[in-house]
DNA sequence: AGAATATGCAGGTAAATACCTGCATGTCAA
DNA sequence: TTGACATGCAGGTATTTACCTGCATATTCT
């Protein structure tokens, strides 16, 4: 599991606000995507690039342009793995830390 | 939103073993959760202090003890937030994709 | 061919991070 | 009270990270 890669992808800002610009349109270029960020073009590469090493996004080059795509596969997988097993607790969690503070 | 606190505390290994810990017994102490962790006691509470700040852990000291609980709240509201949005899109977006690569 | 465009690659730096050591404080139990 | 135990706090360091600048390569269009 790259569990690791996806949450360390996930733990940026600007890598989420990339996730949320393909979120809108698929497929766009890196031009595309630099003109919402504020930042070099290089830094907005070097993002791309650890969201595509987590497997969250995919390219495709097209002439001399590089069309990015979301994978949620892995999203998925990290969801069943991390949060569905809190999220079954959830309720007796809740019920472990209100008897702590009641005293017991 | 603490969208960015739980997305970094997450990011990090040691932190998600502390709260697989924490879901296997919740409500131990510093030195219960150090035993199952190769690193100072130090380093230890650095990383809870950090759980605690994206308010996935919450403390109750009793006596010179401290113990720990896993709050899944902000884990649900993380899930609401990014996973299910990509979740619903799931389908559409791999088939961006799949068309993408067959020369659209 | 030559200019404009889109991206790739190679460092360089300041800040954040994840460790550590050493010592202080607070609590329990004999 | 005194010794053992559980945790808190104050730095120190090496690595990682998120930016940047500068230049190279590849593609399109005229």
């Amino acid at each position: 599991m790259q569990a690791d890669d996806v949450f360390k992808a996930l733990g940026d800002p600007t890598r989420r606000r990339l996730l949320d610009l393909l979120c809108e349109q698929n497929g766009q270029t890196l031009g595309q995507l630099c003109e919402h960020l504020d930042m070099t073009r290089q830094s907005a590469t070097q993002h791309l690039g650890i969201l595509e090493a987590a497997n969250l996004v995919s390219t495709v080059r097209r002439g001399r342009e590089k069309l990015h795509f979301i994978n949620p596969v892995p999203l998925h997988e990290v969801y069943e793995r991390w949060v569905r097993k809190f999220e079954r607790q959830r309720l007796s969690l809740l019920h472990d830390l209100k008897k702590e503070l009641e005293g017991e």
